[in-house]
Formats: structure tokens, sequence, C-alpha cells
DNA sequence: ATGGTCGCGTAGCGA
């Protein structure tokens, strides 16, 4: 037995619609964590998308941000929200137990901050969101359970995660604050899938709308999967769904997808 | 090229 987990950033579930339900349609993930929903939990396609056979979750708001799990097995033990912050009102974080028969799996969908300009605030609500992040993975790890947390971190960690280093030079996705923010969640303990399984440079998962990105694969990878030990030990594989980018209308993002092997 | 293109919501911001 496998499980696949799939992160997606949909930029507008709604605006998106009949392309999501094929993309998901195609991907076929066990559990999908979305992210930029851009409506209102009473506004989410609930019935088409349960249509697909996934129980859903949503933390969503209006116009911006916006995270959900979609998951093929009962959700159990959901969270909604970063903890660490009151006063955060941005919908960014959900978290749920996957109850798969004999191998749940902890799972979150996360949509980190931007950040950009770095000279505003901005840039600073991405740190700090970041070391929130980091403080709620170091409680979830004592816990030495399997789990995921997938999405959207609007980090570049190294040179070879961009087709062209240099254009992102000043940029918050490619700050050297941003990297040691995706190093320190690695220092934890936890690993990127990616990272295990593949590793290759010149693997995108966004490409911008803007100045023919997709056409010139101007791309960036900033969509990643942390796993924590008793998760990474059962990884087998990682794919990105590049096709989901040459789709009309589609999503500036495209789903990238681990799968974990499950005992027999 | 200090641009370009989307989505939201119907001006201008966020990405």
């Amino acid at each position: 037995m496998a499980m696949t987990i799939a992160a997606w950033n949909v930029n507008s579930i709604l605006a998106r619609l009949p392309t999501a339900l094929e993309v998901l349609k195609a991907v076929n993930a066990d559990v999908v964590c979305l992210q930029e929903l851009k409506c209102e939990d009473g506004r989410f396609p609930r019935l088409e998308v349960e249509d697909l056979g996934y129980h859903v979750e949503t933390h969503g708001q209006k116009t911006y941000n916006g995270v959900a799990i979609l998951s093929r097995f009962r959700l159990s033990d959901v969270t909604r929200g970063l903890p660490g912050d009151e006063e955060d009102s941005q919908s960014r974080y959900i978290e749920a137990v996957v109850e798969a028969p004999g191998a749940p799996v902890r799972v979150a969908s996360l949509y980190a901050p931007n950040g950009n300009p770095i000279s505003t605030d901005k840039f600073q609500y991405k740190l700090r969101w970041m070391e929130r992040l980091t403080a709620h993975a170091r409680g979830l790890l004592r816990l030495e359970e399997p789990f995921a947390l997938a999405g959207d971190y609007n980090i570049i960690p190294r040179d070879g995660d961009a087709d062209d280093p240099k254009s992102w030079e000043g940029d918050a996705l490619y700050s050297p604050e941003a990297k040691a923010a995706y190093r320190r969640l690695r220092n934890l303990g936890l690993e990127d899938a990616f990272m295990q399984a593949d590793g290759r440079d010149g693997q995108y998962t966004f490409w911008d709308y803007q100045a023919g990105a997709w056409r010139r694969n101007h791309g960036i990878r900033i969509d990643h999967i942390f796993l924590s030990p008793q998760a990474l030990d059962r990884l087998s594989s990682v794919t990105i769904h590049k096709e989901a980018r040459a789709m009309d209308k589609p999503s500036d993002h495209v789903p990238i997808i681990a799968r974990l092997e499950t005992a027999s």
C-alpha cells in the first residue's frame, strides 16, 4: 500500500474550478493540500470536490489566502490557523490527521507569506511566520509520528531551484533570511521530500504569468513537502505535475506529489 | 523595458 500527498497553490479555486477538477482527477492523490483558495469557507465548491471522492476541510477567507486539505480518508483533529500569534487573521494554515487504516499521517496545508517588498513589514511578517512554523514543527516532532508540512513556502532554497537566479536577487523569495528559515526547518530534523527523492536542479513548481515565463521556462521551485523522520522512512518518490501549467486558464503553480509506502 | 499578467472586485493591491 502507498499514500500520495500533493501540494498545489490553485490561485483561486472558483476562478479555476473546471481546470482544478481536471488537475485533481489527473493527479489522483490520496491527500491534496490546496493554497490560495481566495474564498470564504461557504463559497468553497465542496460538492464538486466531494464528488471526486474527497473529504474536505477548509480554512478560507475573503479575497486572499485560504488553505484546504482534501483526503480520501477521514480527517480528524482538525486545527485552523498557525499557532503563535492570536492577532494573525490571515488564513494560511490548516492541519489534520489523515486516518488511513493502520497508517495515520498528520498533514498540514500551508501558504507562507510572499514577503515582498523586503523593505516593508510584509518581509518581517514572512520571517516571523516562518519562525512560528518552525516552533510548531518542533512541537510536532516531539510526538515522534509521521507528518507532512506541505504547501507554498515562497522560498527558493538553492540556485538550482531557479532558471535564472540572478533575476531573483533582491526578492524576498530568494533572500538570505528566507533561505535560512528553510534551513532551520531541515536542521530540526525535517527533510524536503523533493531533495531526498530527487534533488535535481531545474525542477520547478511555479512560473509567473508575466513576460512569457512558462514559454521561456523561467521557473522556480517554491512549493515544498517537508516530512518528519517517521514519514521520510516511507518516502519512495516525488513528482512534479508540470502538465498542469500548460492547460487553459492554468494556476501559476503546479502540484508536487510525494509518495509514501505503508506497511503491507 | 522599474515593464509584463493574472485574480479580486470594479480601483488598486497582492503576487
